[in-house]
DNA sequence: CGACTGACGGCCT
DNA sequence: AAGGCCGCCAGTC
């Protein structure tokens, strides 16, 4: 397999990866990095979002992929080169109900312990998976990090 | 075709 | 507790 269909590969199961978030919910790069089998990667996920195409007729784009639901492991949605980006996509995750905290130096930062969505593998999985591992830390758990 | 960049994260000072 | 360094690798210049 050419390098160049594992990146297709990779760039596909991040798209779909995100997609399984729920609404209302936000994970993290690193998060979805690892869902996907590559751990190590957490930069590349940034990438394949960074590259979604703003066409409704792409497979992958803005419309079909809850892209604003993926934030940085700190609880802060990443601070891109175009400070607007960022904003926006604050505003993507209120509309979803998300409270998003806007720091002193304009930093906007979620809150894990009532939004963060951290499944130990993607549900479409989980659901062929007969050994089911027990999941029920949607929320109230509140041991995250 | 080579070098630099970057929607990150974890480990090491 | 805070900051710096390295790994990773597709895109872009």
């Amino acid at each position: 397999m050419a390098r160049s269909d594992e990146a297709a590969a990779f760039f596909l199961a991040v798209y779909s990866a995100v997609r399984e978030i729920p609404p209302g919910k936000v994970t993290t790069y690193g998060h979805i990095a690892k869902l996907v089998g590559t751990p190590q990667r957490p930069r590349q996920v940034g990438v394949c979002l960074k590259h979604l195409s703003q066409d409704p007729d792409s497979r992958h784009n803005h419309n079909n992929v809850p892209w604003q639901r993926v934030i940085n492991s700190k609880g802060l949605i990443s601070p891109r080169s175009q400070p607007s980006g960022a904003r926006n996509q604050a505003a993507a995750l209120e509309a979803e109900g998300v409270e998003v905290s806007t720091g002193s130096l304009g930093e906007l930062s979620v809150d894990f312990s009532q939004y963060g969505w951290f499944p130990r593998s993607l549900p479409s999985e989980a659901d062929e998976d007969d050994e089911e591992v027990d999941d029920e830390e949607d929320e109230e758990d509140g041991s995250e990090q």
